[in-house]
DNA sequence: CGATAATTGTTATTGACCATATCAAATATC
DNA sequence: GATATTTGATATGGTCAATAACAATTATCG
């Protein structure tokens, strides 16, 4: 609560001298991220950020979002598994995986298929829209999304750049 | 709504074909992760939330979220701006960045000084407690966080992960 | 100057996401 | 066959992000 005189001081300095500066120059200056900008942590979390705003608008037309995307995927790599297995290795929770599987049933992509060896779970399954869809979003991603990013680092750099983060993901 | 017969034909079998085959194995076995594993938004997310998880187990002793530490850091490097040119570097939204202040200014690591230029804001100071408590999370961050990294990447892959991630984050 | 517009910090509120506890039905275990 | 476990589901709470609105202050401009 008590800041020191010191540092009242120094700030009421730097005001008045940005202040001073300002009133010369037309807009205030930006601000130094100073050592910020190396920190894995916001750096990491800005680039994520933009990445998934990206991927929205390029999904635009099939209003997909990142998370609904990859359940698809994964579903369709996967037939044939149950709700808890596709949510547990997408890092979802069970309670929070069921109202994004009721939002995919009630579009007509996926569905969910009560099982004949055990009758508690349910089997999913892409619907032929669903795979329709898929497709559908994976040329989307591939033409707009990822052709922006090799766009921006090249081939090469885009595959170093997903290894690290992979190797970040599994080991960190 | 309607599975065709062929999907629902094609789940059973392939759930059929896995009961057989974990008769004999032991555990169910791990789901293919396919295209998924490469898809940027996926591994970026994945990254960033050990990443998030890592830097606050370092940060246990001092109890900072990574947020917490932006925002220190920042005014450290800008004494003298107010709470909005530091929140919106910050992408943080000025009705979101209040309550951020007010735990930060309770716990007596920062401060809000009315300014004299312009009665209306507020300028941000880093108390002498927080000058120290910030000097104590860099050096946490430095050994324990981003040591970790280094011991990941190597040196050299860390500076361009680094890089390519700023790149995405300002140009993407 | 004075009326109007814009800015700053703030509150209230909403929606998206994440997490925990709990439940009924079905299955596994002993 | 009694008990424990698993599966999908519901309810609920917490953290963030986003918008609207407000009082106090300052800027703008006739």
């Amino acid at each position: 609560m008590t800041v020191s005189k010191a540092a009242e001081a120094t700030a009421k300095g730097a005001e008045a001298a940005r202040a001073r500066r300002d009133a010369s120059d037309e807009a205030g200056e930006a601000l130094q991220l100073g050592e910020l900008s190396e920190q894995l942590g916001y750096v990491l979390k800005r680039a994520q950020l933009k990445v998934f705003e990206n991927f929205l608008r390029c999904m635009a037309s099939l209003q997909l979002t990142p998370a609904q995307f990859s359940v698809l995927l994964l579903v369709e790599k996967n037939p044939g598994r149950n709700q808890t297995e596709i949510a547990s290795t997408l890092g979802i929770l069970r309670p929070n995986f069921v109202a994004m599987l009721d939002n995919l049933e009630s579009r007509d992509l996926c569905a969910r298929i009560r099982s004949t060896n055990d009758r508690r779970s349910h089997i999913l399954v892409l619907t032929d829209k669903g795979k329709a869809v898929l497709g559908r979003a994976k040329k989307l991603v591939a033409t707009k999304h990822e052709a922006r990013l090799n766009e921006l680092l090249g081939g090469a750099n885009r595959e170093s750049l997903i290894a690290m983060l992979s190797k970040i993901a599994n080991e960190f």
